[in-house]
DNA sequence: TCACAGGCTAGAG
DNA sequence: CTCTAGCCTGTG
């Protein structure tokens, strides 16, 4: 099926690292394994986009992953108010970054692995995890999905993270209700909630936040991000400005700072 | 060779 | 409270 769909690039979202599954077939192409599926979206340009589901697929799952609810115009209205040169050219340059609603069991996950790490690296233990698995269509293992024990295996690359992982899959095992739970809480319940767990602190809890439970008003501060509110903010950055939308903001600046 | 990569924990001060 | 060594491991 074809679609128009505003603010949106595939290239520009797969490398804006907050998902590490997505595949670049080309300059154009992407395949995105969720919920169990593989999509695989065409950039036609003109904001025209190629999609090989069904219309009730993406009416009942596609239109939400990739937050078409959300009116990424506001947003971009609001960078032009601020009047913030440096913010405008991230904007202009990254513009096509949506925050995607993904499954916030695979957020945690991942982000748990992503501390400390590089991006090569964290695609690499992600997808072995996945094999290890063995579901159909590389399916991200929920709790109770895999064995423990396999996060021991040096060869998934996961090193000192795997007493991370093992713990919180053992917790969410045991607790059911735990990820239902937060995601009913307020951004500043959720993050105390994930800080409480092993390996979590507070980069990859405002992480989780901002990409597994959309809370937009969360501000992910990681090494890259530190460093360049230091040199383009160091009077400080206004949060109360773009409130409510603090991570989309981050998003544009980080993406910018890193090509 | 060695610091670093999209940090966190635990322990010291 | 703040500060930081050490943690796995591939990369340059």
């Amino acid at each position: 099926m074809i679609r128009e769909i505003d603010h949106f690039n595939v290239k520009q979202t797969a490398e804006s690292g907050q998902c590490f599954r997505w595949k670049v077939i080309d300059e154009n192409t992407v395949s995105i394994p969720a919920f169990g599926k593989i999509l695989t979206i065409k950039s036609l340009g003109n904001e025209k986009f190629e999609l090989d589901c069904t219309e009730e697929e993406f009416k009942s799952l596609w239109s939400d992953y990739l937050d078409l609810d959300t009116d990424y115009c506001k947003i971009g209205e609001l960078v032009y108010k601020s009047k913030d040169n440096h913010l405008i050219e991230a904007f202009e340059r990254g513009c096509g970054i949506r925050i995607l609603r993904q499954d916030l069991w695979e957020v945690i996950i991942s982000f748990l692995i992503s501390q400390n790490n590089n991006i090569p690296r964290i695609k690499g233990s992600i997808e072995a995890v996945c094999r290890a698995a063995d579901l159909p269509n590389m399916a991200f293992p929920k709790p109770r999905q895999i064995d423990v024990n396999v996060f021991d295996d040096r060869s998934l690359g996961l090193g000192y993270r795997n007493v991370y992982l093992r713990e919180m899959y053992e917790f969410a095992g045991e607790n059911p209700e735990w990820l239902k739970k937060l995601k009913i809480l307020s951004y500043e319940d959720a993050r105390a909630e994930l800080l409480r767990r092993k390996g979590i602190g507070p980069k990859v809890a405002d992480c989780i936040c901002l990409f597994g439970l959309h809370h937009i008003e969360a501000f992910p501060i990681d090494t890259h991000v530190k460093q360049l509110l230091a040199k383009y903010y160091g009077n400080g950055f206004d949060h109360e400005f773009f409130k409510g939308y603090a991570g989309v903001i981050q998003q544009y600046l980080f993406y910018y700072e890193i090509n």
